[in-house]
DNA sequence: AAAATAACTAAGCAAACACTTAGAAATAAT
DNA sequence: ATTATTTCTAAGTGTTTGCTTAGTTATTTT
């Protein structure tokens, strides 16, 4: 069988998606790459094909690793609004306080890309279908508990949600943690 | 004096802003500017300096333009609200209309720059500053008049709309107009 | 232990990058 | 008409890019 891999796919991957979401896709190089996966420029080709395999792999590790973590209590949720406010309490905190500052990956990248690469662009509309019906299932759940009034349009209320995620997700690498709060209870306070 | 200028600088400044617009900063090459730009490179670089230079008087170029065409309603109101409704849809119909089709300069700069350039940060900063300014005068205009509760916390709700508004303009690479005017309407809606 | 196989490293590739040099072409002042 | 000055273009500069080649090292199968 020869002879065995030095070096962990998971673990290589998770290195590589934080090189792209430090410096952005264009702005990481393949010695970046090297340096930041601590692999060799040829196991990585030989591993991910090329930079935008390579790329489009991190993207699913990203989005795996929101459901994991920040997204969790949407997707948990058995229709408490407040658990809204704990996804973008939590997004907040991660942003902030972490070494990860370059707030969100998938929003970047829906900014980076949106005119252009196919492949990347198909990915980004399969997250923001999950993300939707993460949403809508909350609201859902809130209305039959009475959380939510009757006549709400879930589906435009979930547009709304989409929307002001990605709001936060560009606001939070300009404004403090006070703002980001207020914008938070705004958001919240809208929901009813 | 020797040789006139074979070129105007607004107008190849303009086309610099198109050009950084369309592919974004690292993507666009001193050949793509020499091609759209319609000048030679040495010419460019004579003029500008250097790309990041360049990129910032293309920065001042489309604020400029912003302030003048759909920010125009939000800068001249009075005080009605509906005049932030007004905005929103003039920016989303010069996405989807016009062949600019890349979302909004300033806000893919926020995204692309948000944790490296320190000048294009703090060129990003004023820029947010003059916006916040813009809508917290509407609004207490809007206030005086009644139209907005006299217990508002006027700074709040500005940073809820300008958060509002980044979520706009990357959700309008995603989605379609319909989804975007429920979206606009879901923020108008909650300005009571 | 020899053969076969797979993973490793370092060096190298053409193409593309931001930016410059050299000098021709055009215009204004003398 | 000559000179001084400026803008113009085309062809280059060294560096960096994404990706490959060549060949060594480690591990399993025989």
């Amino acid at each position: 069988m020869g002879r065995t891999k030095q070096y962990n796919r998971e673990e290589v991957l998770e290195k590589a998606m934080n090189a792209f979401w430090k410096h952005g896709f264009k702005n990481t190089t393949s010695r970046i790459l090297e340096d930041e996966m601590g692999i060799n420029q040829n196991t990585i080709y030989s591993e991910f094909g090329n930079k935008e395999n390579l790329f489009l792999e991190t993207m699913s590790f990203y989005e795996d690793q929101l459901k994991t973590g920040v997204l969790k209590p949407v997707i948990e949720s058995d229709g408490n609004l407040e658990d809204i406010r704990t996804f973008f309490n939590g997004f907040v905190d991660s942003v902030k306080s972490a070494h990860k500052k370059n707030g969100c990956l998938l929003t970047n990248t829906t900014v980076a890309f949106g005119n252009s690469n196919d492949k990347v662009i198909q990915r980004l509309n399969l997250f923001y279908d999950r993300l939707s019906k993460y949403f809508s299932q909350l609201l859902e759940k809130a209305q039959l508990k009475g959380k939510l009034d009757e006549e709400t349009d879930i589906k435009k209320l979930t547009t709304y949600l989409i929307g002001c995620t990605q709001g936060l997700k560009v606001i939070v690498k300009i404004m403090d943690k006070k703002a980001l709060s207020d914008y938070i209870d705004t958001v919240m306070r809208s929901l009813k």
